[in-house]
DNA sequence: TTGCTCCTCACGTCACGTGAGGTGGC
DNA sequence: TTGCTCCTCACGTCACGTGAGGTGGC
């Protein structure tokens, strides 16, 4: 039974009770921070909360540098790095269900030519739901 | 005037020169090759050959670790994710290219419904030569 | 008051880069 | 022979993580 003021709020997690959920020093949370890897919004009274997503982020950080030995600037720049592939991947996505939109309005060798395609050229995550299932 | 061995053969650069090129001590390109971020051929007499590729690869290395502060780590997992987005690239290209063929042997609004969904979805990089430019 | 929060400063450790030292082949 | 190559071992430096010390608000 947790004593003392709350460690979890509706508006996010303290910093003691993420650092003892990852085993974790506070004072790297704060290094953290500092460093504009993990940035957490603040209470009124200044003291930082850690969202859901703010976890997930941190447990990308911790993977990074415990498990693969990558230092803060290397975990910056791979972090951004994913956000841009996440991003292209999604216009991908979007783009191959628009031709597959078209795919299902047409018929004959023409549709034969663009599934051909669209397996050919869309990776097989994009592909596997809608049309290769069929 | 350079004496002694030649230290460029048409198989690559010797490992002096390459220091000498790029200011960066010969032991720092053995531990790079020891941590298998770049790995060069060896002659017959094992002495190692840089290739204009294996230059480049190099290049993308010490400004990560020179100018952006990466750690062996964290270049090794950069280097792959860019190589993946490369071919994330190319796929995207490749399926862009194809379905502008498409385009170009359509008309009326089945057309304009497409190109619309190009321009919208596909990075501008992928369809400015061809299609908007028009 | 207690137990948290905030902050700054400082130390230990380890990875990375560099140098020395000794070898061998063109 | 000279000047390169190969290798291993060792040191200096710096980033990262951790701890101490002192503050303030719920």
């Amino acid at each position: 039974m947790p004593r003392g003021r709350k460690t979890r709020g509706k508006a996010g997690y303290m910093i003691s009770a993420v650092a003892e959920m990852y085993n974790i020093h506070p004072q790297t949370l704060r290094l953290y921070e500092r460093e504009g890897l993990l940035v957490p919004s603040r209470s009124h009274g200044n003291t930082r909360l850690y969202t859901q997503k703010d976890l997930e982020q941190l447990e990308t950080i911790l993977n990074l540098t415990r498990d693969l030995g990558v230092n803060l600037a290397g975990i910056e720049i791979i972090l951004n790095m994913r956000e841009r592939m996440k991003q292209m991947e999604d216009e991908m996505q979007a783009f191959v269900e628009f031709v597959q939109q078209e795919l299902l309005e047409r018929s004959g060798p023409e549709r034969d030519r663009l599934q051909n395609t669209l397996m050919r050229v869309a990776p097989p995550y994009l592909t596997r739901s809608r049309v290769s299932n069929k």
